[in-house]
DNA sequence: AGGCCGTGTGTCACATACTGACATTACGAA
DNA sequence: TTCGTAATGTCAGTATGTGACACACGGCCT
């Protein structure tokens, strides 16, 4: 019965968020996620390579579509800028599935393995801004620190966003990024 | 023959390294590092929660190391001088057994599930900075974004420091808050 | 229409990570 | 020596993840 796959999928991880949800990350099982959904573990297993990733496939589509953004700005903006222009971006597809958004938090902020997958995900939208930065001719430490640590600070914002349900993103990221220049600047070495 | 217990996780946590460094993480099994420390796999559970655990035990010593330090900088000193502080105050540790350190990374940079592993204790270290920080009177927000932040920053330095052997992680730890200061003050919001 | 082919799925078998319950051994204190 | 406790061993079981092979559906070509 293969029409698409990508609808078993799609039930996948569905199911898989509510039950995770309704009875715990640890008290689901594969096999309960694959038999909400219709299929067999092994299908579970061919379209997700473990029990985490059936919630992160959002985070693919942000790592994308944030590499396209931090491509559009102009090379003439100052890194700092155009990694918040590209971030910045990002904000009417975070706002426009805000539900989800918090529904997936709401289980990954109580269950430590999903902790872990996460922040491999933010690390990876970090390597996609380091990138971008060593293209504009930031050496490589340069690159990689500033991408590190704009990074972080999206994670922050967005983490403030899922918990304050009217909170804007958008202006959530912009506040990170002017106290962070504010802190630096006014504590450390004003230059 | 349970001499202290010590040992046996000791002798666990030195197998454990070389024989991941010797076939690989995915290649090892629990049975290898067990038999290679005299030991039965149950007894490896009694010492570790999993797999991963057993190449980080150095990091619950920084974590202890790093909120006694953070306890003992004057309270009047500016935050992000506080934390650059704290952080220096970990440097003499980290050069000691920069050799093991460097054996840890060179397994932990090609094997994801440890890398997730290490990001999470980069995590944990963050949250005693924030810690520590709202105890300073920083607000919710200030503290958990400097913390991110800044411990982010120390992740950048003590990654390059464990990849170039003539460096000196205090040189870097210090590089990265100058470099950080100076990025957000010139390209940013001037203040 | 009929036959071919590729992709998604089911089935089976298996290695390995982890856990609970209970027995056993070592070592130190009384 | 005896007793008690902490570390370990043993056993049985569940769950995650993987390889190999067979089957079914749908489109394509002739």
């Amino acid at each position: 019965m293969p029409r698409s796959g990508a609808e078993a999928r799609d039930r996948l991880e569905r199911g898989a968020l509510e039950l995770y949800i309704e009875r715990g990350y640890d008290q689901t099982t594969i096999a309960d996620i694959a038999a909400r959904a219709g299929v067999t573990q092994r299908t579970y297993f061919r379209h997700f390579p473990d029990k985490r990733e059936v919630l992160f496939s959002v985070e693919s589509r942000q790592q994308q579509a944030l590499a396209d953004a931090l491509a559009e700005v102009a090379s003439s903006a100052p890194p700092l800028a155009a990694v918040l222009q590209a971030f910045r971006s990002m904000a009417p597809a975070l706002e426009d599935n805000r539900p989800l958004a918090v529904a997936r938090h709401r289980v990954i902020s109580v269950t430590p393995a999903l902790r872990e997958r996460e922040l491999m995900k933010e690390a990876a939208l970090g390597a996609v801004v380091a990138d971008a930065l060593r293209q504009r001719g930031l050496s490589e430490w340069s690159a990689t620190l500033l991408a590190q640590v704009t990074t972080a600070a999206l994670g922050h914002a967005i983490h403030t966003w899922v918990a304050d349900r009217n909170s804007d993103i958008n202006d959530l990221i912009v506040q990170a990024f002017t106290d962070l220049g504010e802190f630096a600047s006014s504590h450390l070495g004003p230059r």
